[in-house]
Order: structure tokens, then sequence, then C-alpha cells
DNA sequence: TATTAGCACTCGCTTGTGTTGAGTGCTAAT
DNA sequence: ATTAGCACTCAACACAAGCGAGTGCTAATA
């Protein structure tokens, strides 16, 4: 990125940014000496400043004020400054206590992670649960409710519970549904939702002479349960977090940074982005691509089981984010929770 | 309660309500008279305004400010001046129209209810499942997730889907839980959880020596997965809309408002109190029990599917809140509730 | 007797004016 | 290259003055 800082540029431009994480005020050239021992007078640090002001990757709010950092020291900060701390141990235990999770569905497994998120990193904890079409299909339930109204229940390989109402044209009586199940659940396992889309759009169409009647319902009826894509389960804890950061304290801003956090598919779009990656990664400010949320960072990790059910997890927080804290928190739960999904299956 | 008040008195009083309702601000005995054209002067209204202050439905904020309703006042207003007012229309056939709830499952139906109290209300739209432990059993199914762990998934007459994952000492075999499956969902149909729950236990204890071993297998299983309550599900709609009350414009509020609307457990106890109750209920201020949210009011009414499972939903908003429009909005949102919950069964 | 006009009074809000102090940039000395 | 010294800037705070909406009281009026 541009110029290559020398080392006493780096220190300072370290110090300010992390003295700024810290206190969320201007940092001052005589904050600076004093707090960081460097061997260096205030008018020193203030010629570095102003380099490092010109360079872009200080700014001042006003000229009597201290400096804060720009995103692009943010950025500089965080590639090449920043030292990741290892998790500490009361966390990692925390979050290890197996007995937390115990009994619990998926879903529940899902808000009690975004709940530890947030209450560990006190900021506020997304997680975005596998999308459903691309885990592997395990099992199908049919239930009837009433005339001609089903209620279809699938379940993923990873242990993902997902549940809709469908109205065939046919009213079936619940032996019949027995025998679909039946035939359904020997033929499907193994494939992906959309997989199995594919596969039962091909059958109906290609296969259509080879079919019984019994095997030709299954398979219209699964059709219809499978149609339609399932919504995207996000799950936000701690939104509260946010209005304590100083950055927020306006009214307005509060208001603007809770519509977002409420909107689940705004919340959605901005976790995809981390979908394909590997390992964390590390969205700072406008960086966070379709950046309705302006002033804010995001720290995201993929995880999955072995089975390939792919979701995101992450915190959310202001740009001036304790990002050598929150990176390995981020990290270690994305790991654990890989560890989970892969034990259910 | 206590002294009548005479017709003058109420009409002033009522006027009183409803401006500041919309205005937030305090009222004055010109703006009164102004805006309603009673036949009095300031003077004659400003009189007035000082018994009921005396009587303790009005407050002034300081001397030179016009006045604004106290608790009692508001809760004069509701019980004995209040015209509730007609559903408009258009949110009569935008709540009607069904094809907003076409194919969801029973969750995000009670989500989408959420979204409608909020967006059509502009306060907090609150909707609590009906209490699984209250529904009517309808299925079972288990699906065996690894070497001794289950997916106990349990689906309740009115078509509310709960399920948990259970480890039982042994490893049941695919075939051996479709018996279980079986034995148990012809056995416990038409009891509620809770009585299941009673039912099983007793079998369990006095009539053992007349059950085989798979009956008895049977009934350990689904003894241990209905154990340990399942969380009330709670959905919460439009938290922003808090945010934009003038009454909650400082920084401390809003965290304030917002940490409590985060707390789902909270939100319960709230709408507990009006599990019982039938019709419409509404709670003023601190009238609203376990206070945690001061300035809030709470218009909340059951719901219900004839099947009996019982769930709550309601609006939240400041005292200062639209009565009058809002107590229809909730009345109607419910029993349309209770009939897509008929509608299921 | 009930109502109203008139008036002095109160008090929060706005506006304007210093004052303070942290922090800067520049220059000259080290 | 570093640093001490110094003049300068500017947000933030505090204080005072003035405004104005609104009140309560009193005396006049219907």
């Amino acid at each position: 990125m541009g110029v290559p800082l020398n080392d006493r540029s780096q220190n300072i431009l370290e110090a300010i940014v992390e003295d700024y994480i810290q206190t969320a005020e201007p940092v001052g050239s005589r904050a600076i000496t004093k707090r960081h021992a460097f061997d260096l007078s205030p008018a020193t640090v203030r010629n570095v400043m102003a380099d490092l002001e010109e360079m872009g990757f200080l700014i001042s709010p006003h000229t009597s004020a201290g400096r804060i950092p720009t995103e692009k020291g943010y950025q500089y900060y965080v590639e090449s400054l920043l030292k990741v701390r290892d998790l500490p141990t009361e966390f990692r235990s925390s979050l290890e206590d197996d007995s937390r999770f115990a009994g619990k569905s998926m879903e529940d497994v899902m808000q009690e992670v975004g709940h530890l998120l947030s209450g560990i990193s006190r900021y506020t904890g997304l997680v975005m649960a596998p999308r459903f079409n691309s885990t592997v299909f395990r099992q199908i339930e049919f239930v009837r409710l009433s005339k001609g109204r089903l209620l279809v229940i699938f379940v993923s390989e990873s242990g993902l519970v997902q549940n809709k109402v469908i109205e065939p044209g046919i009213d079936f009586s619940q032996r019949e549904l027995e025998s679909i199940t039946n035939y359904l659940n020997h033929r499907l396992p193994g494939m992906t939702i959309t997989q199995v889309r594919e596969r039962i759009a091909v059958e109906l169409h290609e296969e259509q002479s080879r079919l019984n009647k019994l095997q030709k319902q299954a398979l219209e009826l699964s059709d219809q349960a499978l149609q339609g894509d399932i919504a995207e389960q996000v799950y936000v804890a701690g939104t509260s977090h946010m209005l304590e950061q100083p950055e927020f304290t306006s009214p307005d801003s509060m208001m603007k940074i809770m519509r977002t956090l409420e909107s689940k598919q705004q919340l959605i779009d901005l976790l995809d982005c981390s979908q394909a990656a590997r390992g964390v990664q590390i969205f700072i400010g406008s960086q966070s691509s379709h950046a309705e949320i302006e002033g804010c960072s995001l720290i995201a990790a993929p995880f999955s089981g072995h089975k390939g059910a792919v979701g995101t997890l992450g915190v959310i927080g202001p740009i001036r984010m304790n990002y050598s804290q929150v990176i390995p928190i981020v990290d270690f739960t994305a790991s654990l929770v890989s560890r989970i999904l892969d034990r259910e299956s």
C-alpha cells in the first residue's frame, strides 16, 4: 500500500490507533509520549503525526484537537501492526462449556452462539445459519394438518430443521403420506437440497413413464415442498451494546444503527460476503460493501461441518473496535460451531 | 374512581390527552381553546386545568409550561373518554391478505404478524407463540443424528413445530425408531404436552409389567424428549420505532428501552399477564406490572385456536400512545391469528 | 355566580460573550 | 535530527440577558 512506513512512524501510528480504540478521544502528541515511553518529545511526535496525516492515515477533527485514525489508518493497523492476542482462557472455557448447548435444537444453538459472541466481545453478535439449499438432505416428514393442508418438515444432515405449509391439490391420507415419506427418505438422502430439486425435476419430466402412481405423487409433493427459497436465518444478539459506543450517542445515529440491525436482509447481504472465504475476514468501515452501516466494522468467519453446510458468524462494532480482542473470539467461535455441526452428523 | 368529573372537565381532559398524544408537548390553555372550539376563554380553561391537576389527572413539568396527563389521566381517558375507532379498511385489508402467510411455517407466521403489528401501529410489535406445554400433541418424530444422538421433533395440533436434541443411553437403529415413532403417534395425540408427560410417568411407574420392551423404550424415550421446559418463543418487531418517540430521545433512555426489548424473558413476563384474560388488555405505564419499562404502555390480547393453544400478541409504545388507533389493531390482529391457528388444524 | 380580561410573575430555551485549555505548527536553538 | 519555546486556533464550558409561552390571581363583567 504505497509508501512504506519507517519503524518510528509505525510505532506511533500503532500507539495512536490503540489509544483511540481505548479512549474514543482524539489523541494528542503529549498524551502519546506520556503513555508509551518512546524516547521522544511531543514536538517530534507532532512532526511524525503531521506526516502520517499527510499520508492519509490520520485526520484531525479540528485544529486544536488531537488526531484520530482514518479508515486507511485502521486498515494499515490491522494488516501490519496488529498482534492478535490469544483468547483469554476464561472465554475459551466459557465457550467450550458444552453443557450450554446440550439438548438444544440447532436454532437454539445458533441463538446461544450469538449471545456468547456479543457477551464476550461486548459488541453485537451475528450468526447466519447455513443456507438451507446448500445443506445435505437427511429426512423429510409430512404431517396432515387439515383437509388439503400439509406441514412439511425437512431435516438436514447437520441437524437443521425447517418446516413449511403447502396445499397440494389432493387430500392425502396419513397412510398415503407414510408411504410417500418412506419412498422419499430412501431415495433422497445424501444430496444437497439443490441437487434434490434438480433430480426431482429430471425424474418428473424424463422418467415419467417408469414411475408408478405413488412415486409420481411423492415426487410431485416434494417438488412443491421444496419450491420457493427458504429464507436465510440470522440471529442477532446484543444490539444494545452498539448504543453504548460513544460514536453512536446521537439519537440520529442510534436510530440509524438500530434500524440496520433490525433488517435481517441487510445483515444477510453483509454476511454473505464472507460465506465463500476461509478464516476470519475483516471489513473496516466502508469496506463492508453494501455499507448501510457507516462507522462500523465487521469481523466475520465462516463455519461448516465436514458435510459442507456453510454458515457465517461474526461481530459487528464501531470502526474503533478492539480488533486484537475480537478477532480471536470470532476465530475460536467459528471453529467451535464447526465442531458442533460435525458432532451432530 | 373517586370524584366524577363534569362534562366540561371531561371534554377538556380529553382534549389535553389527545393533543398531547399528538404533539408530545405540554399543552397550554390557549392552545386548547384554539384547537378545539369550546366556547370558553383560556382563563376558564386554566381554572378547570388547575382543578384537574389537583385531582391528579394532570401535572405541569414546570410553572411556565402547559400541562401533561399523569398516568391516572391516561387511565381515565382510556376507561371513560376513549372512542375506539374502527380499523381503517386499508389496514384491515392489508391484514386479511392471506397470501402473506401462504406456505409459511407457524414461526414465520408469528414473525410476520409481529412485523405487521409494528408496521401498522408504528410502535413495537410483540408476539408470543403458544406455550408449547399447553398445546395439543399431534405427532412426534425421531431422527438419528449420530451414534447415541437423536433429534426429536414435535408437532402440535396447531401446526407448531419444536425440536431438540437428546442423548439416550442406547443407540437406536432407524428401524427401531420407526417402530417407536409409530407406537407413540398412535397413543399420544389429542392430549396436551403436559398431559402426555403425566400419562407417561404413570405408565412407566405403575404399568411397567404390562409393557413389552419396545413400548417401554418408547415411553422412556419420549419421557426424556419431553423433559425440561421448552422455552417460550417471542417475536419482537420494530424496536427502532421506539427510538423515534420523543420521550426516548436521551441516549440513556434509548439504551434502557432497547435493553429491555432485547430481553426475551422480560417480554415473556410482561405478556404472560394477558395470557389468561379475554380480549384486549391495556396496561398503562406502571400498571404493566414488572415495570422494567418505565414510560411505556402495553396493549395486548390473547389469541387461540379452538383446540386451546393460547398465545399473546400486543403492541408496546410510550404511555403517550395512540390508544384509539392501536386498540383496534391489536384486537383485529388477535382474532386474525386465532383464525389462522384454527385453519391449520 | 360563572366567566373573562388584564397583569405580574415564572422559568425553560435561545443567543451571545468571555474564558479556558488542550493541542497545533512554526521557528530557532541544541 | 531533535527539541524547547511560543503564538495561535478552536471546541467546550459557563454565565448572563432577553424572549415568550404559560400560569395564577384579581377585579371587572354578564
